[in-house]
RNA sequence: GCGGGGGUAGCAAAGCCCGGCUAAAUGCGCAAGACUUAAGAUCUUGUGGGUUAGUCCCUUCGGGGGUUCAAAUCCCCUCCCCCGCACCA
């Protein structure tokens, strides 16, 4: 390279500077203006810094947001901290650091790194969850949630990390650990407060229909976890007792089939059914293993199938069969009603019948397999099929026969709809000291009561107070902390000491972020009308169940306090994909970590970002490449040469057809990116914007139109802004712009400029028109035996079509061109071609003959003897002898496409 | 098992929705050339196979079949990979 390197790390901080100063990417709400609402997931402030995870989420929002800036809207691209929670206490209790200062250097840290990149986020709307300006606001939500009875206290069996020594929800257990530390999670039986997400489970299902652009991979997961299936709980009557086992089934179609009962282990039932019988003693044993193993063996891919008989029976409520009642460890006390009905048409069933030697029945037989009993079956029938051994409903398909049987079953009052979820209710309290306090107070005479609005927030104490053992609630051993007198009748009373789990606090922070400062409310409300919903949220897929579905419920839950008209929050979503070295996730233990800051202080900011959204697509993983990001690099030097070259440089003058090409290219440039970031293909973007940088390379070399090529320099400029912001102020201000170029219109394509080519291919295709004409008069003079067109080949068979549609009337002739189809295997290609058989159509009388689009092709094709030359400079020979090869034919003649005729 | 997403040149990655300008963007790698004392950097060209002075031909987008004048692209079957959920009754 000739010149002074460039360095593009002083650029940046020029840059970074002057928009700090100019304050331009601050916003208020202006409703003359189209808003937009970029967000990405708020970090949480670990003692690492950023990782290249965080780097791709902002390079793709930072990207985004400021090409709609370009593009006119009102961008609201805000940045904040997932403050509160786990690491920070640890830290506390490991090095007796003050989890507040240990969380203030680490956003600090942050921080400068985001800086570093020169993000455009609006700084003054930044906000941190630990502070009790946010958190009030976690309680206030939280005291509206209680008076609603959406947020309640209960005793239940609850997930239990023994490592965080903390509960988890249930979305926080993943393969049967904790979602944070891996480790084993338990069952304890804990009195922990709730909020009532249930309450919400349709809304939460129907409205994913709602959602505008989500990855449909998040949407199932969300499904599948509310889990919504509608069905019958059927009672089954015991034997010889006054009660009646429910048990739920979605398919009530199999009634006549069920020959036994399964409970779970922990079945409330189990105990009383086997009191007095032989099976006592065993049944006692099993359900104590099998509770034993519940938790371990969930782990496991292929459990055994294990089970007792209680010694009792119940009643088929439709066969009025006396079936056996068994205790099992596949029935799961938390999904319907702990109890199963079993038959032959389930697999699992149907294993466990053939393994303990229990009586089986099919009721759904095979359409073409009349004599079907279940002495013929291995496994399990499974399919639809035709229902017999049923009563009045033999005959019907089972299909048709399901809702009857249902409605049957409840009209026999035998049963009941119910339609079962899978979602449980939040458990939101955890027994930690770094989260939002759980605004209440237990009074011995009022019971649990709020703490009163005006009494928020309910702060937390200061470390020091504070003992951080490991064991037990660390708010617990705060006196000060715990003793208050009731709000009510100021009695003595206890204060709660869980904390909130910390997916509250990100629950509704995007509101938040619409006006963070006020302070009478969480948030304001004609500040979030005009804001929300989020119109793109950027963050990566782990959070597709719990933080997405937990934001998602507080929507709706304070829409429905009134405070906000959204439904969703959320209305695009991209979840980016992972950044791996060598094939793996980076990792400290795989030792394949890259600091982003090594990359920004080696390059700069912007050959990280244009590197990380170049080489894969944003919701793709991304395979780090060293080579890569020195090929990014390499790109940025190369664009800042040549429009830095741009500067009063060629001359004014008539515009060659090279000089129109450039025009045209920077014209059609515009237009793809335009397309391809309003798709997110943020990597094919910047390959289009590399063409345009390799032509204009090029063009640059050799003689140029001034006026050319600083339009196309200018807009390659403004195109390169969102990637590579810095570069794009510098060259900007290089070119005499005033202003910022992040503020500066995004470029408009000028589609005359555009498609010089395909105009150049309507002119053919116009001039070929009248050549065909004169050869379809030649033709029928002539009376040829053959018609051979020399032309590129991958348009011949279209034009001996149309010319067997117009010459080839006779079978004769038909047969001769078929001949010539055959023996040059001609395989027609191009969209020119589409062009004229539409015309053909069009206008029948007017076929165009011959299309070459190429010089070079034109130059190829020659009429060797008698050429006839007509007005319109088209070459066509008659030939009377044997056909001429091709060889022949291709001898040099610049101009028009031949058509030879024979 | 259920559900979701994939398989394109040495590698990565576009193209597929909306079939034809596609032997397939772009980058990396590789090769040749220019510049240089040299290296690096930079620039140019090439990079499925075979051929020509210019060119043209053949074969390719996991495999097989179909639709069409025309398929990487649409339809059907099949193989393989990844990811979620999973004793869900």
């Amino acid at each position: 390279m000739t010149g002074a390197e460039v360095d593009f790390n002083k650029i940046a901080q020029k840059w970074q500077k002057k928009w700090a100063d100019s304050g331009i990417f601050k916003v208020q709400e202006e409703l003359k203006k189209k808003k937009f609402y970029c967000l990405e997931m708020f970090p949480y402030p670990s003692g690492s810094g950023l990782h290249m995870g965080h780097v791709r989420n902002y390079a793709i929002g930072d990207c985004y947001a400021r090409y709609k800036r370009m593009r006119g809207f009102n961008v609201l691209y805000p940045m904040g901290y997932d403050a509160f929670g786990l690491p920070a206490e640890n830290a506390a209790i490991k090095n007796k650091v003050n989890p507040k200062k240990w969380t203030e250097d680490n956003m600090a840290l942050m921080k400068s790194q985001q800086k570093l990149l020169g993000l455009s986020y609006d700084w003054d709307r930044e906000l941190a969850t630990c502070y009790p300006e946010y958190y009030r606001w976690n309680q206030w939500i939280f005291l509206k949630m209680l008076e609603k009875g959406l947020a309640y206290k209960k005793k239940a069996t609850a997930n239990w990390c023994p490592s965080c020594k903390t509960v988890l929800a249930n979305e926080q257990v993943v393969d049967g650990g904790c979602w944070r530390c891996h480790f084993l999670v338990e069952q304890k039986e804990l009195e922990q407060w709730f909020l009532k997400i249930t309450a919400y489970a349709d809304q939460l299902l129907d409205d994913l229909g709602k959602l505008g652009n989500w990855p449909e991979r998040v949407k199932v997961m969300q499904r599948n976890w509310i889990g919504k299936s509608e069905g019958v709980e059927i009672f089954f009557p015991v034997d010889g007792m006054k009660t009646a086992i429910p048990t739920f089934t979605t398919r009530p179609d199999t009634i006549f089939s069920v020959t036994f009962v399964v409970l779970a282990p922990e079945h409330r039932l189990v105990t009383e059914l086997a009191r007095g019988t032989k099976q006592e003693k065993e049944v006692t044993e099993f359900v104590k293993s099998a509770i034993r193993e519940s938790t371990i063996d969930r782990l496991n891919e292929e459990k055994e199938k294990k089970g007792v008989f209680t010694g009792r029976y119940a009643i088929n409520p439709a066969s009025k069969e006396k079936i056996p009642i068994w205790v099992a460890n596949f029935a799961v006390m938390e999904y319907g009603t702990g109890a199963v009905m079993c038959d032959a048409h389930d697999k699992r069933d149907f294993k466990f019948a053939k393994k303990y030697g229990i009586l089986l029945k099919v009721v759904i037989r095979p359409a073409d397999r009349p004599n079907f009993s279940v002495e013929q079956l291995s496994e399990a029938y499974t399919n639809d099929g035709i229902m017999i051994n049923s009563g009045q409903f033999n005959g019907l398909t089972n299909t048709e026969a399901l809702p009857k049987m249902a409605d049957w079953l409840v009209k026999g009052k035998n049963g009941k709809k119910v339609i079962n979820f899978k979602l449980r209710d939040w458990l939101i309290s955890r027994q930690r000291y770094w989260g939002t306090p759980i605004p209440v107070v237990y009074c011995k005479k009022c019971g649990i009561v709020g703490v009163p609005e005006k009494e928020l927030p309910v702060e937390l104490p200061p470390p020091e107070k504070v003992k951080f053992t490991g064991e037990g609630n660390p708010l617990d051993s705060c006196e000060e902390f715990v003793n208050v007198k009731c709000p009510k009748c100021k009695a003595n009373a206890r204060r709660e000491t869980d904390t909130m789990d910390t997916f509250v606090d990100s629950s509704w922070y995007f509101l938040r972020y619409c006006s963070n400062k006020e302070n009478t409310v969480p948030f304001d409300k004609k500040a979030a009308e005009y804001w929300m919903p989020v119109d793109q949220y950027i963050g990566g897929i782990e959070h597709a169940v719990m933080h997405l579905l937990y934001a998602r419920f507080f929507t709706k839950v304070l829409r429905d306090l009134g405070l906000i008209d959204a439904d969703e929050p959320f209305n695009n979503l991209l979840c980016q994909g992972m950044v791996l070295k060598d094939g793996a996730v980076m990792s400290k233990s795989r030792g394949n970590v890259i600091d982003p800051r090594e990359i920004i202080t080696k390059y700069g900011p912007d050959t990280a970002k244009i590197f990380i959204l170049f080489m894969a697509m944003p919701e793709k993983e991304l395979e780090w490449s060293d080579k890569g990001v020195e090929g990014s690099f390499r790109l940025l030097r190369k664009i800042h040469s040549i429009a830095a070259k741009g500067l009063n440089y060629g001359s004014s003058k008539e515009l060659s057809s090279k000089d129109k090409q450039v025009l045209s290219k920077t014209h059609s440039t515009i237009k793809k990116v335009t397309e391809l970031v309003e798709e997110f293909r943020l990597n094919a973007a910047i390959g289009a914007v590399i063409e345009l940088v390799n032509t204009l390379s090029k063009y640059s070399d050799g003689e140029i139109n001034k006026e050319v090529y600083s339009e196309a320099i200018r807009n390659l400029t403004l195109l390169v802004s969102p990637f590579a912001p810095h570069l794009a102020e510098e060259l900007w201000e290089l070119q005499g712009n005033k202003g910022f170029v992040s503020a500066h219109q995004w470029p408009k394509f000028e589609e005359e400029k555009i498609d010089k080519e395909a105009e150049a291919i309507e002119q053919l295709v116009h001039d070929t028109l009248s050549d065909f004409e004169t050869v379809l008069q030649l033709a029928k003079i002539e009376k040829p035996k053959e018609v051979v067109l020399v032309v590129a080949p991958k348009w011949k068979y279209e034009l001996v079509r149309i010319l067997k549609e117009e010459l080839g009337k006779t079978r004769d002739q038909r047969a001769l061109i078929n001949t010539c189809l055959a023996e040059k295997d001609i395989k027609p290609h191009g969209q020119e071609v589409a062009k004229i058989v539409q015309m053909a159509l069009k206008d029948p009388g007017k076929l165009p003959a011959v299309l070459i689009r190429k010089e070079k092709e034109l130059e190829a094709y020659t009429a060797t003897k008698e050429t006839i030359e007509d007005d319109h400079n088209c070459k066509v020979k008659v030939e009377e002898s044997e056909r001429s090869n091709e060889q022949k034919a291709k001898q040099a003649m610049p101009g028009k496409p031949a058509i030879v005729v024979r």
